[in-house]
DNA sequence: ATTGCATATG
């Protein structure tokens, strides 16, 4: 039984009712359904012509954003003459449709005649800050000159922020001096005015000398010191600032997250009284985007059992930490949920991110499908199945993909090419390697990264060719970084060649003293070499310091990806074998790193296992 | 009789 919100039926409304008992019901009006019930009674008591009734309905329309209903009631008054008629149906236009369409219905008014107040003009000149439109922006200026508006506060602030939208900073600070009567919300405009323009020195200096600050005020000062990356000094306003709401702590914690820093994310966010989604989209994302992809489940679970409806943002965090982890089971579940929950799979993001996460985490069928039912397939899809084909152990089908996407017309960009290399590497592709290599410096005019380099010592060193290798990493024309002799080291370590692991290692060792990854890798060529006691004086001293840095990463790396050898990558692999180095090393606490171990996973297990069957 | 202008997420 559908639950009643309706207004009381027709025939207990007995009487004939006045004007003044529709405006009573249109107040009280919060749904479409009572809206039509109060249509239907102005209609049967023949007040469709009524200016002022007409005026309450279309505003009221407009609250509910239902533009045409507005409009069709709006056509059918034969002589509207009423400024607030009009402003009210020009309002709902500039907020809900095009300046165009605004702009004609606007130039009616006028010939109607009816003179735009102040009522009028800042709306248009709203929809004109929206569409950057500065030129017709200019001529709304003039207007409120002529018709006498230019000194309203609502005028002066809509122009100010027309003005500072549009760059024009000048401009915008100049009305802002000539404004007579300013109020908070010019106050406001101005800061966020500078700030979007990039100016904080003097945003700083206008909100120092504001008389009233709100929290806008505060807020735009915040959000943009966090996003300009100085924490310290967005910090430091947050904790002067007397009421905050859950907008600052949004800001801050997204600001913290990019940052890296998720202890204080997650500090504040532990302090935010109110949380909606986007405070939690700004933490969920965070995690996932800091390498901490369980955090991120978690923390997407807790906020389900508080009743947070989860929208298309955070399912796409969701999704990427799906993506990092590599469970199927957890990606089957998050699939399924995105079905049932009547989510836009065509939204670009989501597919996106649906493909990414299947082909990720082993449901290549699925991948397949949803890309082949992608509305547009663009570059960021064609890498995510490029990679799910390459960490498949299908580097042919892979590269057979990129060229694919060559063919439909899309330009690769510098992280399409070091997937197709990476996957060249992997699947021991040297000619094919090469060949794109030479495309997108030739073809397309990249100039390599590190991270190319990179991905081209890894597939020279990995085919065996250290020599060429180390060539090529002398031969770059820009400083290699420890990824790139770390490629050159693992190759060492695949074919056993102890000569040059030691030179590499040694230069490694300058680069990047303290990655516990060289000394694993290099101890790892000696004990494959049965050089044992190579082995123990060269990790004597680290073995702890190894030890410490598993132990401490371990919170996070989920044993899944470590122990599935089919989804495991490189160095989840280094680090599971260092950990049994290390307790070669350090044989009296082989027990107790193994307890830990076992316990660690056990947790990790039976937190999974409740993510995935309690929800 | 319209209640106008400002802030937040991949």
């Amino acid at each position: 039984m559908r639950r009643c919100t309706s207004l009381p039926s027709p025939c207990s409304l007995s009487e004939p009712r006045s004007s003044a008992s529709i405006k009573t019901l249109l107040n009280l009006c919060k749904t479409l359904r009572t809206l039509e019930q109060i249509h239907a009674q102005i209609i049967q008591k023949g007040l469709e012509d009524d200016n002022s009734i007409v005026c309450s309905f279309v505003s009221l329309c407009n609250s509910l954003s239902v533009l045409r209903y507005a409009t069709s009631v709006f056509h059918r008054v034969s002589n509207p003459s009423l400024v607030p008629l009009w402003n009210s149906i020009l309002k709902g236009h500039c907020d809900h449709s095009s300046l165009a369409l605004s702009l004609t219905l606007f130039s009616r008014m006028r010939l109607h005649p009816v003179a735009p107040d102040n009522y009028t003009l800042p709306a248009l000149i709203k929809c004109c800050s929206h569409e950057s439109a500065i030129c017709v922006g200019k001529g709304i200026h003039g207007l409120t000159i002529k018709y006498g508006v230019v000194d309203e506060v609502a005028v002066g602030s809509s122009l100010i922020g027309l003005y500072g939208k549009c760059g024009k900073i000048c401009h915008a600070r100049n009305v802002f001096d000539e404004m007579s009567v300013k109020n908070e919300v010019s106050w406001n405009v101005m800061i966020v005015a500078y700030v979007n323009f990039g100016d904080m020195v003097e945003a700083r200096r206008v909100f120092d000398i504001m008389p009233v600050r709100n929290v806008v005020s505060w807020n735009a000062m915040i959000d943009r010191y966090a996003k300009f990356g100085n924490l310290k000094n967005a910090r430091k306003l947050f904790d002067e600032m007397p009421e905050k709401n859950v907008i600052s702590y949004t800001s801050m914690i997204d600001g913290y997250a990019k940052r890296g820093d998720m202890a204080s994310a997650r500090f504040l966010f532990e302090h935010c009284q109110q949380r909606d989604v986007i405070l939690w989209s700004a933490l969920i994302s965070g995690y996932t985007q800091n390498g901490l992809p369980n955090e991120a489940v978690k923390m997407f679970f807790e906020m389900k059992s508080t009743n947070v409806r989860p929208d298309e943002f955070i399912m796409v965090s969701l999704m990427s930490a799906c993506s990092h982890i590599g469970h199927l089971q957890l990606a089957k579940w998050t699939d399924s949920y995105m079905n049932m929950s009547c989510f836009d799979l065509h939204n670009t993001h989501v597919a996106a991110a649906l493909v990414d996460m299947n082909a990720k985490c082993g449901n290549m069928e699925r991948a397949i499908r949803l890309f082949n039912n992608m509305p547009k397939r663009d570059l960021v899809s064609y890498c995510s199945m490029i990679q799910g084909l390459s960490v498949h152990g299908q580097g042919e089908k892979a590269v057979g993909l990129f060229y694919k996407m060559l063919s439909e017309g899309l330009t690769p960009d510098d992280v399409a090419f070091t997937v197709i290399l990476t996957t060249c590497s992997r699947a021991g592709l040297v000619e094919e390697g090469y060949g794109l290599f030479d495309l997108m410096r030739k073809g397309y005019s990249i100039v390599p990264s590190p991270d190319h380099y990179a991905c081209m010592v890894d597939l020279l060193g990995r085919s065996g060719q250290l020599k060429a290798a180390y060539d090529l990493i002398k031969s770059m024309p820009i400083e290699p970084h420890a990824g790139t002799w770390g490629a050159l080291l693992g190759a060492c370590k695949l074919h056993y060649d102890i000569e040059f692991g030691e030179i590499v290692a040694a230069r490694l060792k300058e680069l990047e003293p303290c990655n516990s990854g060289t000394y694993v890798l290099l101890s790892n060529i000696y004990a494959a070499a049965n050089r044992w006691f190579d082995v123990s004086i060269f990790l004597g001293s680290f073995g702890s310091y190894i030890l410490s840095s598993i132990t401490t990463k371990w919170h996070w790396v989920s044993p899944f990806s470590l122990l599935d050898d089919y989804h495991a990558s490189e160095d989840d692999d280094l680090e599971l074998s260092s950990l049994y180095h290390a307790t070669w090393i350090v044989p009296s606490i082989m027990h107790e790193v193994h307890a830990w171990w076992q316990a660690s996973m056990e947790k990790e297990m039976a937190t999974l296992e409740q993510i995935t069957h309690g929800s």
